[in-house]
RNA sequence: GGAGGGUUGGCCGAGCGGUCUAUGGCGACGGUCUUGAAAACCGUUUUCCGGGAAACCGGGACGGGGGUUCGAAUCCCUCACCCUCCGCCA
């Protein structure tokens, strides 16, 4: 698996810890037990008065030595935490192996939209309708920032709300309001760290990190808990703004909303028995194209290969819109299963009917972005005098607005 | 931010250096009884690690970490969290 990652972990100098770890264990717990014997006799011989000082004198050579190979065994043991956090998830057995120019498109839906005019772009449309404001957006913040404005912040509160209703009142979704700020064990339960630290915006006073997704504070609301199995798959859906520092991905590719700090997202999350939770991966899909399907878009949904997929994950499709002025599709949702990858991290586990305990699957996808979706429906839905169309899903929660019009 | 009090099994709650994974109650599950249910009675009810095909054996876990001791839920240090009061505050 580690091969189809083309990952460099050293996984013969794991196994060759773990050796030493059980061997060390076996040594230590030997002298153990002799100590408990040993202090039972001591309280033996002070019940009847006798003298015990030289199985004490014994007793406390074993503790000496239990000492030292305790300690031993925990850097041991401290290594091979570190070392076992790094290794990226199994791929399921369905995934395509190699670089992303293995990731299979799985479906096609919708009509390419094409203009008897010059179409513009979305930033182009945003700046005359005075519904989006990038210079300001850099002066307040930085550059990748973005102000909505009039309909255009109407339009993000319309999409957030159309979202959590058709999750909550069609597919069953209950509904979460995270916190936007997490601690660092959270973020190891989901995956983020430690691998991952430089992409996060950290609050270093406080050691809290601002979420990249709500994936990271809804997973985490079950760390170190024992779900009863007649409550899985526990299913939930949460809006949050979402942060990422984005280092490194400067220059292409990056104008307008394409690639923003901080976007809004709907994310649905899925506690699972493990034996379901493939089946519950492609129903979250599903869930997840109804948005982009009701809202009239067209959309692809790509298989990724092994090395296009995050740490994390064992399967994961893409839902990618058509953005028809730029001419090129944009990643708005990705559907995730991790299988046991983060329970395992998390300690998030059932109780299955026979009373074993066991660890569940989860999985995530967002319900979903907005960002590159609003630039999708300004560009997909513009009108030859520069006014976009708002789609009929979205018009009841804009007033019934028809239009966006410059003022 | 300041002062004081807490943290024990699904929940409540005892425990004050050895017989404590831990009395008791509630809840849950199984059984007896009953046409069925309730009540009553009996029983079962945490988890992690190592070894083992299994039965089972051994080690660990009483908020986290460290210390004292032959031996710690119990004594000491430290950190976190919760509660009460004061301060500040949308």
């Amino acid at each position: 698996a580690l091969a189809a990652r083309e990952s460099k972990f050293d996984l013969d100098g794991l196994l060759a810890l773990d050796t030493k770890r059980r061997e060390m264990i076996g040594r230590v717990e030997t002298l153990k037990a002799e100590r408990n014997a040993n202090s039972k006799q001591v309280a033996e011989a002070k019940k009847k008065g006798a003298d015990a000082s030289e199985i004490i004198a014994r007793t406390k050579a074993i503790g000496e030595e239990i000492k030292a190979i305790d300690a031993d065994l925990a850097l041991v043991e401290a290594k091979i935490a570190d070392d076992v956090m790094v290794i990226p998830n199994i791929p399921n057995a369905d995934v395509p192996v190699g670089l992303p120019d293995k990731n299979k498109e799985v479906k096609h839906w919708g009509e390419r939209k094409t203009f008897p005019f010059k179409a513009k772009t979305h930033w182009e449309l945003g700046e005359a309708l005075d519904i989006l404001d990038f210079p300001r957006a850099t002066k307040i913040a930085e550059p990748h920032f973005s102000v909505f404005k009039r309909q255009g912040a109407r339009m993000v509160r319309a999409l957030v709300s159309f979202m959590l209703d058709l999750h909550t009142t069609k597919h069953g979704y209950v509904e979460i309001f995270p916190p936007f700020l997490v601690n660092r064990d959270s973020m190891r339960g989901t995956g983020q760290l430690p691998k991952f630290e430089e992409d996060m915006y950290k609050l270093a006073a406080d050691d809290l990190f601002l979420i990249p997704t709500a994936e990271v504070p809804v997973t985490n609301l079950h760390r170190d808990e024992i779900l009863n199995e007649s409550d899985l798959p526990v299913c939930y859906a949460a809006y949050s703004a979402c942060f990422r520092r984005e280092a490194g991905s400067y220059g292409k590719d990056t104008r307008g909303l394409m690639r923003v700090h901080q976007f809004d997202k709907v994310e649905l999350v899925k506690f699972a028995k493990p034996e379901e939770s493939y089946a519950e991966h492609e129903k979250l899909l599903a869930d997840a194209e109804s948005i982009v399907r009701a809202l009239g878009i067209e959309y692809r949904v790509i298989l990724l290969s092994t090395i296009d997929m995050g740490f994390s994950a064992a399967k994961c499709y893409d839902i990618e819109i058509w953005a028809p002025s730029l001419g090129r599709w944009l990643e708005t949702s990705s559907v995730s299963n991790f299988e046991d990858f983060q329970a395992r991290r998390a300690n998030i586990r059932y109780r299955d009917a026979g009373g074993k305990v066991k660890f569940v699957h989860t999985l995530n996808g967002s319900g979903v972005a907005l960002a590159r979706l609003i630039a999708t429906i300004l560009e997909t839905y513009q009108n030859e005098d520069g006014t976009v169309t708002i789609p009929a899903a979205l018009r009841p929660y804009m007033g019934g607005m028809e239009k966006i019009e410059r003022k």
